[in-house]
RNA sequence: GUGGGCGUAGCUCAGCUGGUAGAGUACUGGAUUGUGGCUCCAGGCGUCGCGGGUUCAAAUCCCGUCGCUCACCCCA
């Protein structure tokens, strides 16, 4: 019986996993040093938690979430993003005790089930990073100059970050009723979608991607002529600090997010470098979330990037040659062999080296083992035969210039480290 | 959920209007009795996605089905 993997996942395999772990150890390191600290939670939680934070009017929840009933009746949901699970353990756990700004990030897969295609995917991983507590416009800016560091670092280009402020629960009712009056003078020329959605959730009519829906949207109201004056003041003083901090932007007045939480700053780094699913991040300030939760008031801002479509945009120089070839190859000829081949590859590796070596149980010739000692890029073959069973020493050949000794049996591992530099 | 493209060797692919498979690469051996990279020679490899139909004959034509992929919707 052959199964394969479900539609729409995939298998990382070596030569492709290097590029995830520099990508994520760059993460590490740089989000470190603004002071954000992981966090790793579950990845299911109780369905009414993503329902409830992302919207129930949203994609996410109304079609795409994995949901199932476990053996114990409760309804549980695989995660579809990290920033619901984030704001649950910061109540649990009371993190807002002592009143400070707490920064977190966390890294794993999400589940949306949807039609797969290129740069998206049923699991996907994101990185997300997620300052809670304050409502600093500093915070929105540090956080997405962190992240353009992040990409500058990784050597990506053609990104282009965008902004918008949608406004905040004292600002935000009104604008939607302008909005809705607005929607309901084109309501003919708009798509069915748009038809549908205009009365529960008019925002998402603006970034509808239909052509003509896409004319109308241009002459609707946008959000930032609609800003309560603390928002407006908000959104201009979050430019001025991108703009100190030397990180290129553009406002996009039609970047609404498909996510029912977020207020204030929104934002979407796309790739010129992708398919028709440009977005590499997306994120933006949600300040009424953990009181929705029954927390504290706690104004917070985060952000979440696609691994997937991250990976995909890198350049092809900067994934090169991740990842160090075997220092010594251990060739073994004939059949008596095989039990000091074992044991000299088990002696090498305990004082440090990286060791490869055959499997072949009835050996292969010398000329094909070190031809896989070349394509391994080793840099020393080591060659035991029945002659260096006999006579103690083994012929160590530098791969780089050819040039061969014999080293008693006995001195192995000291030679070699002593020739690699170690 | 809808639409386009594609499923042939481990990988990348060729195979015209039907005559039951081929190249490159990789692998193994040899030229070089125990020495890699370059070159040359030789060798093995296939349920032609699956099922059915038409036909003397199907990888090729028809129908169905599954899978992959890209796109729509939406998003990371």
């Amino acid at each position: 019986m052959k199964i394969n993997s479900i539609r729409g996942v995939k298998d990382i395999l070596p030569g492709e996993i290097e590029k995830w772990r520099w990508v994520e150890t760059v993460a590490h390191e740089i989000f470190s040093r603004y002071g954000f600290k992981e966090i790793r939670p579950p990845i299911f939680e109780n369905s009414a938690l993503f329902a409830r934070s992302i919207g129930e009017t949203t994609d996410i929840v109304e079609k795409e979430m994995y949901t199932f009933t476990d053996r114990g009746g409760e309804q549980i949901t695989l995660r579809p993003e990290g920033t619901a699970s984030v704001v649950r353990a910061y109540i649990e756990h009371k993190m807002h005790y002592p009143p400070s700004v707490v920064k977190l990030y966390y890294l794993g897969p999400m589940f949306r089930y949807e039609r797969p295609q290129a740069g998206r995917f049923r699991q996907f991983y994101q990185i997300g990073v997620e300052a809670m507590g304050s409502a600093n416009p500093a915070i929105d800016a540090e956080a997405m100059a962190m992240l353009l560091e992040f990409f500058k670092d990784l050597g990506l280009s053609g990104l282009q970050l965008q902004i918008n402020s949608l406004g905040c629960q004292n600002c935000r009712p009104a604008y939607r009723e302008t909005l809705k009056a607005a929607i309901r003078r084109h309501l003919g020329d708009l798509c069915a979608n748009c038809n549908q959605r205009h009365e529960r959730n008019p925002l998402r009519v603006l970034d509808c991607k239909v052509e003509r829906d896409r004319e109308i949207a241009r002459g609707l109201p946008k959000t930032k002529d609609h800003l309560c004056q603390d928002c407006q003041t908000h959104f201009e003083e979050v430019q001025t600090l991108l703009r100190t901090a030397g990180t290129e932007f553009s406002l996009d007045p039609l970047l609404v997010r498909g996510l029912d939480y977020y207020t204030r700053t929104t934002f979407e780094v796309v790739s010129s470098s992708l398919g028709a699913q440009n977005a590499v991040c997306g994120g933006g300030r949600y300040d009424s979330l953990v009181e929705e939760f029954e927390g504290p008031q706690t104004p917070c801002f985060g952000f979440a990037l696609g691994l997937e479509r991250l990976i995909l945009s890198l350049p092809p120089d900067k994934t090169e040659n991740i990842g160090s070839p075997p220092d010594v190859y251990l060739v073994s000829l004939g059949v008596e062999t095989q039990r000091e081949t074992f044991r000299i590859a088990q002696e090498l590796r305990a004082s440090g080296l990286f060791v490869e070596r055959d499997y072949e149980e009835n050996p292969v010739s010398l000329k094909s083992q070190m031809r896989k000692a070349n394509a391994k890029a080793c840099r020393f073959a080591l060659i035991l035969g029945e002659n260096e069973l006999k006579s103690g020493k083994l012929v160590l050949k530098n791969m780089a210039n050819g040039e061969q000794t014999e080293i008693p049996s006995s001195d192995l591992a000291r030679e070699i480290q002593n020739r690699l530099g170690k």
